[in-house]
DNA sequence: TCTGGGGTCCTAGGACCC
DNA sequence: TCTGGGGTCCTAGGACCC
């Protein structure tokens, strides 16, 4: 099996979680198993949409992003549930937990999916045999399905773990590129939404071949530097790296809402603002960091949406201070129309003891930023036990027996501090 | 009865500075 | 008396992804 790739190339494997939150629920319920499912937020409110559904339920025709009462119509006998993420964030933890044990260049993604950097990873089998191994675990003791991709870079393994689902491995090989990836239509790509496939169809390229051979000004001038990283990929080169470090490099925080109904009222906004600035705020100082811009977003009836934002000499976390900024922004810049959401956000993030340096004055106060963490944790051994610890060595018992001990369990659990994401 | 919430990265114009 | 060129910062918007 190794001898299919070149000798200084990698092994990248790309592990994506099938269904994710569906499945998840279906593992804590298996009741709910064989029927259609879906994950939805805002359940009370008629302005819920479909965040995740059974395979079950995509027979019906339901799909993400969908308003809830679409999806309905479509499949009436549809079970919806509100989504349980802190259920989801310890079946992840759990999910990457397995992914450790193989290598150290583990890269999380988003909270249900993660590449790895299997290159030295020989001790524990083929490539093959490893994503079967690593399927295999998941499914036996975490009880969810994944599809993963094998290839010699991110783009490619991406774009495998993609093509067979669900439970499916799939080898995309550099010279597989002609008759697997080209065929595929540019919106196919990851990277090429509507937008980019909508341009790219005005130059005549609809496939991925067509785009590996278009030409580079024609891109430039079409798609900026975006157009030439795309062509690139289109032809199977991609250089990046697996980062595991790339997931604590947080750029922002925010929380924003859609209002139940839409509201004109300058203290109702005012209202919404102090609860959105107490979230941010309370996540902030959670991970122990001070935002220099504060923006907020104003989304009107007509769903227009704009963003204001105002950047500080100090950088702050406080709810206060934050809810103040915010109203600020929100009487300088709204238009007095119908608002449907509003949100606010912190960027350009430091950390607290580097702020502090600068600021001798600046008050912090010290909460208890451990404890959701532990929560997390005590939820995934009440769901998992100490399966996923114990039972680590299963299927390669005498090469991992040590890897994936309950000491570097909550070592990185601990010392990530971090949410895995959405 | 339309379309959530969390993000990242890129672009582009104007201000400002040398 | 008609006007360079480069660089950085700030702000706003857009495209995309999960």
């Amino acid at each position: 099996m190794k001898e299919m790739y070149p000798k200084n190339g990698r092994v990248i494997l790309h592990v994506d979680m099938n269904s994710f939150y569906a499945s998840v629920e279906m593992a804590y319920d298996p009741s709910l198993k064989g029927k259609p499912l879906a994950i939805a937020g805002n359940v009370e409110e008629r302005r819920g949409i479909i965040v995740t559904c059974s395979y079950e339920a995509r027979k019906f025709g339901v799909k993400t992003t969908m308003p809830l009462w679409e999806a309905k119509k479509l499949c009436p006998q549809l079970i919806v549930k509100s989504p349980n993420f802190d259920r989801y964030r310890a079946a992840s933890m759990g999910m990457f937990v397995i992914l450790r044990q193989y290598t150290d260049l583990v890269e999380p993604v988003s909270i249900d999916e993660g590449y790895m950097d299997i290159t030295e990873s020989f001790e524990f089998g083929s490539p093959i045999e490893i994503a079967q191994t690593i399927q295999k675990r998941i499914l036996e003791q975490l009880d969810l399905p994944c599809s993963i991709g094998i290839a010699p870079n991110k783009f490619l393994a991406k774009t495998a773990s993609d093509m067979k689902k669900p439970m499916g491995i799939t080898i995309l090989r550099k010279r597989d590129i002609p008759s697997k990836l080209w065929p595929l239509n540019t919106n196919e790509m990851h990277g090429v939404g509507k937008k980019t496939a909508e341009k790219l169809k005005t130059i005549g390229i609809q496939t991925i071949g067509e785009l590996a051979k278009a030409n580079d000004i024609q891109l430039k001038t079409l798609l900026g530097i975006n157009g030439i990283r795309l062509k690139e990929r289109a032809n199977g080169n991609d250089h990046r790296p697996v980062d595991p470090e790339s997931i604590d490099e947080f750029k922002s925080i925010g929380n924003s809402t859609t209002l139940p109904r839409d509201v004109s009222n300058q203290q109702e906004l005012f209202h919404v603002l102090e609860s959105l600035a107490e979230t941010v705020s309370v996540r902030l100082k959670r991970k122990n960091v001070l935002a220099t811009t504060i923006g907020i977003t104003i989304r009107y009836k007509d769903r227009k949406t704009i963003t204001r934002s105002k950047k500080l000499a100090n950088p702050i976390a406080q709810k206060e201070e934050l809810a103040s900024l915010a109203k600020q922004l929100l009487l300088k810049h709204w238009s007095g129309d119908p608002v449907r959401l509003l949100g606010i956000t912190g960027t350009d993030l430091v950390e607290h003891d580097n702020a502090y340096k600068q600021l001798d004055l600046f008050s912090y106060e010290k909460d208890a930023k451990k404890e959701p963490l532990l929560k997390t944790l005590s939820s995934l051994r009440d769901k998992y036990g100490k399966n996923i610890i114990e039972t680590a060595g299963t299927h390669h018992s005498d090469s991992d027996e040590n890897r994936g001990t309950a000491t570097s369990f909550n070592k990185d659990f601990l010392q990530k501090n971090k949410e895995s994401s959405p």
